[in-house]
DNA sequence: TCGCGCATGTAACAGGTTACATGATTGG
DNA sequence: CCAATCATGTAACCTGTTACATGCGCGA
């Protein structure tokens, strides 16, 4: 049973309780967002394709007024989950359009080569404060593990990738490398 | 112009000199594949477009007996790679599907949670070595910045990620932490 | 001459995003 | 009563991967 990228997202989530599509969107957006996104496109079909692949099934209401359709994971769906995550081969993939824009700095004068430099240590900055001060709050009331070592691996690379942009500034900034650039343009 | 996800490694590469589709390729997955892949399903198609689009031309033969189509940045190619390059908005995106588990890890027991971890970690260690005793011989005769700097940032970033789970390992192992996981199962 | 690597390409498919359509409920 | 947000879904589109088709040149 292989499962598709959205569908281990939403085996995962419902394995803490029963959820709506809305609910596991809003999740994913404020936790597994920034390594693993999913959209309504994809969650809602895979719902149905889940459901009928008998791995989950339809959570009995017992809630408030607004129309909701709730689902929870079936045994199968469980073992199915478990099975994934004891399973060995993952891909891990990055996609990082800063890093790339790095790789071609060279082609840049050095002024620009330092923006580019410049503009990747703040975005990572900036991901870091946002997972310290927006998301962590928010896991505060989870008691598992899983979502506060995600964050803190978060937390941590992101300040890592800062830091380390920070020391390459430094290097490019006193010119003692002998690193090659484009001329300026003129 | 904006440029597609495919449209801007093929520049990128062309600025080093003309190169086939082939040659790209060849290029980057032994260079940037780690943040930034293409397939020649994407490559050759791409070439088409970029050339209607007059950012790239025909460069004249002058090589061995093979079959081969060489292109070239023109200048408007190299103009769109620099304004690309200076632009602003970028984005990061991570997708890592070991850190997805590691979010799930408290729906496993202790051990396999561990498992989880040591994986991540061994695929860390891995790519780091990869980078440091495959690629970087391959970069030694790269004369310009970026390549230097973004091999630099991939040894970095892997050996920082590795080191990340072995203390998450060792607070796991030493059982301290009063994180929650599953019981076992039986 | 046989098989591998060079070299170019396409077609079919899988995966994912965006935008849209629809409507209910709640708070101000 | 109006706007925001809850809530579910679909269709069109875009991107990217995989697998295949084709053929040449080079070394064993």
């Amino acid at each position: 049973m292989e499962l598709s990228a959205t569908a281990r997202v939403v085996l995962g989530m419902l394995a803490a309780g029963p959820k709506s599509g809305y609910e596991i969107k809003a999740i994913v957006d404020r936790s597994t967002r920034f390594f693993w996104a999913a959209s309504y496109g994809q969650i809602y079909p895979e719902l149905r394709r889940l459901a009928a692949a008998g791995l989950i099934a339809e959570a009995e209401a017992a809630d408030g007024p607004r129309r909701r359709r709730r689902h929870r994971l079936t045994a199968r769906g469980r073992h199915a989950l478990a099975s994934w995550l004891r399973d060995a081969d993952e891909l891990h993939e990055l996609r990082d359009e800063a890093l790339l824009k790095l790789f071609f700095a060279g082609h840049l004068d050095r002024a620009d080569a330092i923006g580019v430099l410049e503009r990747k240590r703040t975005a990572h900055a900036d991901a870091a404060r946002h997972l310290r001060e927006e998301i962590e709050p928010l896991a505060a009331s989870v008691e598992r593990y899983g979502p506060h070592a995600a964050l803190r691996f978060g937390v941590a690379f992101n300040e890592f990738a800062a830091e380390w942009c920070e020391r390459e500034l430094a290097e490019l900034r006193n010119g003692r490398s002998n690193a090659a650039f484009a001329a300026k343009e003129g």
